[in-house]
DNA sequence: GGATAATAGTTGAATATTCAACTATTATCC
DNA sequence: GGATAATAGTTGAATATTCAACTATTATCC
């Protein structure tokens, strides 16, 4: 019965997803950030490579062009971004941390950290190097289905 | 640095949320089913327990109320469910599935277990079930943080 | 039995996602 | 060099989610 085995799999994945999204952003809003995970998930990635273009940002994401417009205009609006016209291509905009956008990176980082510290601490770390082997593989599989 | 490990994990099982998700939705599309991944979330529970009421239903599905309500508000408008006023108080909402609803039944599943199949061509069954193992840990560490 | 508290479900506002259509810009073709 | 094709990013419509506020109903209290 193995095709029940990877439904449930699949589901307790969606569940764990969901779980974890959910106590971010319970602790974004403890924080008062007024900010939502997936903003966050924008300037993790842009701290990282400040000065990149949408589409390099909406690849490395994973995320729909569209989708990430409408959040960088949530960021921006916020002052934590800024977009810029790239002078050798006008068609491109680069995204530019603000100094508030730097400054919340010194507010957000510990806060996640701790979220992830106090996971490492009942998780194994053998446990953790398989399940993230294994849900690579996971991923390649399912994104090789025709 | 077992704190990368465990952001790397979590990040991966994001990603393979996704790809599921999409994949699923593609798929729905190729049919022209008209439907939502979420959509047929809420029909595959309510096959397996016509007759339960929107509160169970949220609980069962883990999802928030006026969420399912509105997912609800699609399918009744679809023809897929019907609403009916519990007799026995009258704040309840019972869920019953159409004839259309059922008809549904017997296209969507043959569709969804042939991607189950396919994924489990190349997965590992002990694999699997440590995998679900953990992630099931995984879920009741997440939710017992503060 | 009436007042108050709790509850099921609904709805609105804001967020995010997907797809389609669009505009301005650049690349390619002849 | 001009016409056509391709591209980056935007926006709108519909879907879904979250939280707050609400209404109608039921439970509890005195």
């Amino acid at each position: 019965m193995e095709i029940e085995k990877v439904r449930l799999l699949l589901m307790q994945i969606i569940k764990v997803q969901n779980s974890f999204k959910a106590k971010v952003q319970s602790k974004l809003n403890t924080m008062k950030l007024d900010l939502t995970f997936e903003m966050l998930q924008v300037m993790v990635k842009l701290w990282q490579e400040d000065g990149i273009n949408q589409q390099e940002l909406s690849r490395r994401l994973l995320k729909d062009k569209s989708s990430l417009s409408y959040v960088l205009n949530n960021l921006e609006k916020r002052n934590l971004i800024s977009r810029k016209e790239d002078k050798s291509d006008k068609r491109n905009k680069i995204l530019l941390v603000t100094d508030s956008g730097l400054e919340l990176k010194s507010i957000f980082y510990p806060a996640i950290r701790e979220i992830y510290k106090e996971l490492s601490i009942d998780l194994n770390e053998s446990d953790i190097d398989n399940m993230y082997a294994e849900l690579i593989k996971l991923d390649d599989i399912i994104n090789k289905l025709k």
